[in-house]
DNA sequence: CCAAAAGTGTTGTGCATACACCCATGC
DNA sequence: GCATGGGTGTATGCACAACACTTTTGG
């Protein structure tokens, strides 16, 4: 059946993470999306910044690798966590035919199935100074460094994702807490899509597709009309998640 | 950085693909969705219907290895291809911690990168007589055999991935050969949803998408008036392809 | 002329946008 | 009372579904 003949031994797993959170740049200012890249500490692209991984473990779900990865880099879970691609070409790491044969080490040839996460944001700023070491840190998605192999192209695709999946499915709640008010909600919005929203319309929006219930208690100190308080409605469309296969049947 | 040790080489890597066809159930019925299955030739599971596939090669990418194994059980090049999901779970196949320990093998833990695709069905018609051998056959998605693995899942996936994208983007043309009619194209359209069009809404909606351009000629020898033939037209959205990622730079 | 499918016109409905306007609070 | 953001009402436009209607062919 196969035409070809294959050499698997060749031919590594990873997982990497695309973490997003929202935070404000600077501390006045509106809110933009933000996510932490870790300092690669060995050839190849040593010193550059790469998205954290590893390799998958021999009795662990890709997924559970996926939140392995983003705990380590955030010392948080995900409120949301989704496969987005599995990157496999033959060109990822510049060092195949060169560098790598050159020092005589085997040509290893790496397929990264990647995740990407959203973290709830107030605690983001809590746990950053704790778990942040020299070889952690935040960036804004505006402001990216060079990234290690391809790796600029992936998080691209993930802010695609997220900006797509944000219009059409209801997952911005991921970035707050358990209770937020709709001002905050639509200010992450407008963070990922990177446009102003309809204050009046985005609430007609949110309200009639049930997605959150509000909590009867408002928020309290505010120099003007103390707005609701709401909480995510858990009971609403599992269909949220989207593109994701359906529950697989027990086995026999 | 990572928390827990791991052993790669016991994870190993295989490419499938869940391969479309439309065609007729019978001569003269209305035109379904059908796919193309193997018949495992050794355990587990053997005797039973699973996805082609296979182990990807060392020097070959995910995409060529999904066309490689279309090739090898339809004989055709795909009109379509796109990836589906990597499923990775540890419960994919029963045998982890029984037969396979008993029998003294090494347990294998495969991680699927599935790929689906799209082929035209006239040619699958001529090629099937050739290619088709005692182990391959094609099946009407309405009535599937119990299928190998997590198999079931996965095509159950991608026909909820293939049913999403017709209604959103438009890639039925691609069941299509290089002319066809309107009538043709709203009967794929309707064979993939399981459900009837409006023939005038449809034709509005697709010429004023501009995917097709008339092509001047017009089918002869029907008993009514002879419609229009129109052809893809290629030089609108790559867009359409949607969820794949962006083209990488070169690299340094 | 008739059957059958191609192709066109017309109308209504739901939904999203734009924007005018009122409400409640702290100062 | 006034500034500020919370919250409501309403008109306009557009995409789409429903369906009546006309057109073109072979027999």
């Amino acid at each position: 059946m196969t035409t070809q003949p294959t050499d698997e031994a060749t031919v590594s797993l990873a997982v990497s993470t695309v973490i997003f959170a929202v935070r404000p740049d600077r501390p006045t200012a509106l809110p933009s999306l933000w996510l932490p890249l870790v300092r690669r500490i060995r050839p190849p692209f040593e010193g550059q910044w790469a998205l954290p991984g590893g390799p998958l473990g021999a009795r662990e779900d890709l997924e559970t690798a996926a939140a392995r990865t983003l705990a380590a880099t955030t010392a948080l879970t995900p409120s949301y966590l989704e496969q987005l691609y599995a990157f496999g070409t033959l060109d990822r790491s510049p060092l195949e035919e060169g560098v790598a044969q050159a020092l005589g080490e085997p040509v290893e040839r790496v397929v990264s199935i990647v995740y990407w996460a959203l973290v709830n944001s107030e605690e983001v700023i809590h746990s950053s100074e704790n778990a942040s070491s020299e070889n952690v840190a935040w960036f804004s998605v505006d402001d990216l460094p060079d990234l290690a192999f391809d790796h600029d192209v992936i998080v691209e695709y993930a802010l695609w994702r997220l900006r797509n999946k944000v219009e059409y499915s209801r997952i911005a709640h991921a970035f707050l807490g358990d209770t937020f008010t709709l001002a905050e909600l639509r200010e992450v919005h407008e963070a990922v899509l990177g446009r102003s929203l309809d204050p009046a319309n985005f609430r007609r929006q949110i309200e009639s597709s049930n997605v959150v219930v509000p909590t009867g208690k408002r928020v309290t100190g505010t120099s003007y009309r103390p707005p609701k308080l709401y909480r995510y409605n858990q009971s609403v469309d599992p269909l949220d998640r989207g593109p994701l296969p359906p529950v697989r049947k027990p086995l026999p």
